[in-house]
DNA sequence: GTCTATAGAAAGATAGAC
DNA sequence: GTCTATCTTTCTATAGAC
């Protein structure tokens, strides 16, 4: 064997990477085998040692994104749970994340794409959801019932969904400030809403 | 000429209701112009005398859904602004529209898909979504800020082209029931909010 | 495991008859 | 304007050398 497992691993690792990134940005039929493969640094041909095809590197590229630390997050240390969900918010639902320069969240970047995919993708996909729900749920629970969660999710997928496919910047902006003011307010209104 | 003008702009609307009804159910690069031309009734190469290319077919679609009239949308006649806001909400957010049963809004099913392509797809795209956030937006002036209209739109859209994407119907459920709450409390409390 | 080369299929676009 | 036939390109997936 001269490779190691470890190695493989690795090269696994690489392309999943290159997957997620570039299946994000540009949605699963734009990227091909090749281009995939190029950007992890291989060749075409050395990626059936690793994937049986191109819709299982599609899934587990989206599951891929639950190991990996998605730049807008806050992190953890100092906030409270409401200021938290605040840092959330902005990251979310600003240009840089529309624009891409920080990290890109599938959520969002691929609600539509993955609907017309197999169950493995949809799969991957509602188990990132979950995830995501769940974390803003629990977050959420002290001030605003649990199972808002689900509309500012959705609001926040929605909001970014939408800004990338408008081709006017001032209507992208007036977008996500909209959604930015509603999601504080769900957040601060919540309390007074049993 | 052996065909009227006036046959040739029927074909033409055939292959846009065609267009509008496939591409937004499957996206842009699932459709092949085969099936679009076969689901209007013609053959291949007869595309070519209506468009110069599958692109712009993709973003003469998405235009033409204005010129159709959404079974989503209540009938103006008898209903006041409020109450008209709360049916599209329901219309809209509902198990009906995730599925297909009704017709398909394009804002919605082509969020993502969009992103991807040509500056006319998304300025198509635009045209629209600025058409239903004003349309929103002026129903929501008597009792909520103007602004509003585009986190309730983008909470609409996301909502729907996520439910569209997961795999679960319990989270589904969830997710458009969390929504159409929402919603209506943004309405409802909007004039506590001046 | 990764490489190059290639088979095989699919689909966008064009040509020419009617 | 619409048809059938075809050119051409692109891409997934496989074969075989190293």
């Amino acid at each position: 064997m001269p490779y190691s497992s470890d190695h493989k691993q690795q090269s696994r690792e690489k392309i999943l990477d290159s997957a997620l990134y570039l299946f994000t940005r540009h949605g699963y039929d734009s990227i091909t085998i090749d281009q995939l493969m190029k950007h992890a640094g291989l060749t075409r041909g050395a990626f059936y040692a690793h994937f049986a095809n191109k819709s299982e590197v599609y899934a587990e590229a989206i599951l891929a994104a639950l190991q990996r630390r998605p730049e807008m997050m806050p992190a953890d240390d100092n906030l409270n749970d409401k200021d938290w969900l605040k840092q959330l918010f902005f990251n979310y639902l600003s240009h840089e994340h529309v624009n891409e320069k920080s990290s890109a969240c599938p959520l969002a970047f691929l609600a539509t794409d993955v609907a017309n995919r197999d169950p493995a993708a949809r799969d991957a996909y509602t188990e990132v959801y979950k995830q995501l729900s769940r974390l803003i749920g629990d977050k959420l629970m002290p001030h605003a019932d649990h199972r808002s969660a689900f509309a500012i999710t959705a609001m926040m997928i929605g909001g970014v969904a939408l800004c990338r496919a408008l081709s006017e910047t001032k209507t992208s902006e007036q977008v996500l400030d909209s959604c930015r003011q509603t999601a504080l307010r769900l957040l601060e209104e919540s309390g007074t809403n049993p």
